[in-house]
DNA sequence: AAATTTCTGCAGGCGTGCCC
DNA sequence: GGGCACGCCTGCAGAAATTT
């Protein structure tokens, strides 16, 4: 069928491209202003109960030309599948196909979605099937790449650091997108296609997403924004870019995703992950952490706490911050017992009280902390045992520290503490920093097991050591792995270590 | 066993082209 | 120019498969 307007088209369309571009260019313009117009009116308007069903009735007759829309192309592409897989049209599959899922009990479902997965990926080439693997890949990663994007946005920070990240992820973004391209090996047309989508504001996360980076970016008034007509162009188009400029106001700072935000500050809990004390594993995204729980007791943790905001475990598991490592990625030089964990609770809340008159190191660093130089990598015996005079005194550094800040009250610590029920949980305590000392005495000298906190850090400082030993001779390793481990350590510990059989006591 | 990946179904948003 | 239908892209939930 075809009309005067179509034919129209067609010869414009043939006889002048340029012209016929333009058309379209401007019905799409027009359109897309109608369509918002047509929102915003709906939206600002006080609208009768008539015209709400109304409204309401046109939604559902668009879901359902859609339903329609997808059942048919679904039916083509399983003639395709079975075509191509040479399955019998006849089949208790097709049989169950005229019914729909939704219809189905829990046990057909089951079935019917078994085999749909199996007849799809029969069909389907190895190519296609890398393909699919990959665009998916692609699309939660860019899903990740958002979200921590707009939790960086909305976390404050110092000014300088907040250009310095924002900068590092756009150009992670834009790397990666380029390094992506060219593995694909696009044409020219493909990549212009691909970039212009990523402009594409289709959901509610990304047009917020763009905005921001729209009205940071040294060409935003390229984009045609409303608000470039504020911008200072000089600073734009120079080389320097100003952090106030950078900075997002207040208002705009508005969470799109409440319970996104929620679920990432969540993980970040003392109650759910904790800080590893090694600056070596932090990474751009922050100081590396790790979770004292499983994933899935997180999530159930997460649902009884905000039961306003839910999220799927799979969402859940999405949100993980990339600095929260799961619970058994512990790194091998770490130790996650209550015994580090508490001194290292209480020596951060000192450092926080010091401020910038000195800071004390980490729980991993007291073994040097808390005895006499050596000058080697490890102290005396004798200081470990307490044999020492000039070190036997544990809270004398400390002590020492603190002198200008020793009776400033209302200071808070947590610490890790057997519950009513039996549980260790994390308590909240709060004093003076007498009382936050006199708990660190108390966990640095009770006893763990018959333990003391430096003897049980001697102990892992000792089995790491010997443990990177193993690890840069495999080869010795795998020929008599026990009896050269055994060999070195009897030597080293007798040249060393000479009354290392005093410390046999195993670690807690 | 837990974590992670892969897949499907579904719905919303939007661009596009056609018709009146 | 306004209205409409189609089709694509995307996000999400949930289940199954796979990996750790």
């Amino acid at each position: 069928m075809s009309t005067a307007s179509i034919r129209r088209r067609r010869k414009l369309e043939k006889e002048n491209p340029e012209t016929y571009a333009e058309l379209l260019a401007k019905e799409r313009e027009a359109a897309k202003k109608y369509r918002q117009e047509k929102k915003r009116h709906w939206e600002e308007g006080t609208h009768s109960q008539a015209e709400i069903e109304e409204y309401n009735a046109q939604k559902e007759k668009r879901r359902q030309q859609k339903r329609d829309y997808y059942l048919k192309s679904k039916a083509r592409r399983s003639r395709q599948t079975k075509n191509s897989a040479g399955v019998n049209p006849h089949t208790k599959n097709s049989e169950q196909a005229k019914k729909r899922p939704k219809d189905m009990s829990p046990n057909e479902y089951r079935e019917y979605r078994r085999s749909q997965k199996r007849a799809q990926l029969a069909a389907l080439s190895h190519q296609k099937k890398t393909a699919i693997r990959l665009k998916n890949r692609e699309r939660m990663r860019k899903v990740r790449e958002a979200t921590k994007l707009a939790k960086i946005d909305s976390t404050p920070a110092e000014p300088s650091d907040r250009v310095g990240r924002l900068k590092q992820s756009v150009y992670n973004l834009n790397h990666k997108f380029r390094a992506k391209t060219k593995k694909l090996a696009m044409s020219p047309m493909e990549y212009a296609q691909t970039a212009l989508n990523l402009l594409n504001p289709r959901t509610p996360e990304k047009k917020q997403a763009i905005r921001e980076l729209q009205r940071k970016h040294p060409c935003r008034f390229l984009f045609n924004t409303q608000e470039s007509d504020d911008l200072d162009v000089e600073g734009e188009l120079g080389i320097q870019l100003q952090d106030s400029l950078l900075e997002v106001p207040e208002a705009e700072e508005e969470i799109s995703k409440p319970a996104h935000n929620m679920v990432q500050l969540f993980y970040i809990r003392d109650d759910v992950s904790q800080k590893l004390p090694h600056a070596h594993y932090s990474t751009k995204h922050g100081a590396a952490r790790v979770m004292v729980q499983t994933i899935k007791s997180a999530h159930q943790l997460y649902k009884k706490e905000h039961p306003s905001l839910p999220v799927s475990l799979t969402l859940f598991q999405t949100l993980r911050p990339k600095n929260v490592r799961l619970l058994g990625s512990v790194p091998i030089d770490s130790c996650f017992c209550v015994c580090c964990a508490n001194v290292g609770l209480m020596i951060n809340a000192l450092n926080k009280h010091l401020g910038s008159s000195g800071q004390l190191p980490n729980e991993t660093e007291m073994l040097r902390f808390l005895t006499c130089p050596t000058g080697k990598d490890w102290p005396d015996i004798k200081c470990i045992d307490g044999a020492c005079v000039e070190c036997a005194n544990r809270m004398r550094p400390f002590q020492i520290f603190c002198r200008d800040i020793y009776t400033t009250q209302g200071v808070r610590w947590k610490r890790w503490e057997k519950s009513e029920a039996g549980k260790l949980e994390p308590m909240e305590k709060e004093g003076s920093i007498r009382d936050l000392l006199t708990d660190l005495q108390i966990a640095l000298e009770e006893p763990t097991k018959g333990t003391s906190f430096l003897q049980h850090l001697f102990t892992a400082f000792w089995q790491y050591r010997q443990f990177k030993i193993c690890r840069s001779n495999p080869k010795e390793s795998t020929t008599s792995r026990s009896g050269i481990l055994t060999t070195q350590r009897h030597a080293q510990a007798s040249t060393e270590f000479p009354t290392i059989k005093d410390m046999s006591t195993p670690p807690t």
